[in-house]
DNA sequence: CGCTTCATTGACGACGTTCAAGACATGTGG
DNA sequence: CCACATGTCTTGAACGTCGTCAATGAAGCG
């Protein structure tokens, strides 16, 4: 029920060590980190954050998959990101949280309690340019995202959400032959997602199926025959300048 | 046709001073950032950049409105961020821009060159923390605007952006009586902003205005008689914890 | 004036939602 | 082992919101 925290475990051998947060900074701010981090976990279906809530910590995800998500009274849901390894929770400079954000799958977080890590922020460059960077990249997927809600058909957004998860979860090495992609989101979550509803999830699911684009095996296994296919669905073009 | 460069005038006095990038600078970095601005303006409908163009410089709005949009070979068009006078253009760190951006009415930037900018964030903490802030806010933003596209009806839509548009652009010394609102973007403007077209927004316009929410002089003139009527129509909750 | 741009309104239809029923897998207890 | 509950997913039918296509109107400008 309530998460539990880890032991310690060094920065050094940490899978995401290479794309978090911390992923420019040296060994001596390493070790400051190191210092003011601890571990949490939180299992499936879990809040991690609510709305309104005091942050206590920022944090990474070192494993798992949570979401980034915003309901209203008259339960209208909208997931507004994917937290991957890597990714990073909460807003250094904000009190209260302005978003839920809920454990998808066990998660794990590298967490920093927030004043220590704000200011950490003040005093390593590295700490706080990492941030921006990664604020920006976030800043270009979220604008990605802006456009499939707004302009892209039912269709579309599905192949876009699973080209999408496939570039995020499927390292190059494991990319030969027919790709497989293993979903840690429910049709429900999928359509939270991607602004539409679980009936209509399924449906197009059904249709890219029997339409060859994508192979199901169980519930939520994709088998992708021809990634460029699908990649066609999405109806993205590529900047090609 | 093609945009002129004005001459120099000083930071002191400059209208977005307080809230750009450069809002933190002491005088000391304002010098540097002085010494490496120049102004550019560009008349309505003009491209400011293209999307796959190499990016030669960043750049503040000083004065009117310029839209950030993304649009498809296949005509579709959404638009991802409408850029208002302190609001910044461009992402140090990337070669090449991701979005077209667009005057929308005459725009006056105030541009830096990207890579001596560049050097500068790398220098002058202050530059850095102000990009990071900002960068912050407009994920906050664009995170509340993912809602609207993805689960707000057409009515809300509107309503959402009439509120949006009221809060930027009127001042507080402004607000008193019946708001009034002057729009510097098209119907078609807005659809692209808001993911409908352009029948759809002059439809639930004419709505708004039989229904008293919202009364029309001219084209693009909003009287708001009662803005929290307004706000409701929004379907926002806000945050009371 | 005619031309262009922008806005309004109507008729119609498509896409996605809503409501509802049923399938399937998993787990629990009798 | 079966009965039953639960969570997830699929599929169908009816409906409604918004998009498409088209005609008309209003305003600004050479």
């Amino acid at each position: 029920m309530t998460p539990h925290h880890q032991e310690e475990s060094r920065c050094e051998s940490c899978p995401i060590r290479e794309r978090a947060v911390c992923a420019t900074c040296d060994s001596d701010e390493l070790q400051q980190l190191e210092a003011i981090k601890y571990y949490r976990t939180y299992e499936a279906r879990q809040p991690i954050m609510w709305r309104g809530d005091r942050m206590e910590f920022v944090a990474s995800v070192v494993s798992g998959t949570a979401t980034v998500e915003h309901l209203t009274e008259d339960g209208r849901k909208q997931t507004l990101g994917l937290l991957l390894p890597s990714d990073f929770i909460g807003r250094p400079g904000r009190d209260t949280a302005l978003y839920d954000v809920a454990a998808v799958t066990e998660v794990t977080l590298c967490c920093f309690r927030r004043k220590q890590f704000e200011e950490l922020v003040q005093t390593t460059p590295h700490v706080s340019q990492r941030l921006l960077e990664m604020a920006l990249d976030e800043l270009d997927a979220v604008r990605d995202w802006m456009f499939l809600l707004g302009r892209k058909t039912a269709r579309e957004k599905i192949a876009s959400f699973l080209m999408m998860y496939y570039r995020r979860t499927v390292t190059p090495e494991q990319q030969f032959g027919a790709a497989t992609v293993d979903l840690s989101l429910t049709r429900e979550a999928m359509a939270d997602y991607l602004g539409l509803t679980l009936e209509t999830v399924s449906r197009q699911f059904s249709k890219l199926k029997s339409d060859g684009v994508i192979k199901l095996e169980g519930k939520r296994k994709v088998i992708i025959p021809d990634v460029h296919a699908l990649a066609r669905e999405a109806g993205d073009d590529s900047i090609i300048a």
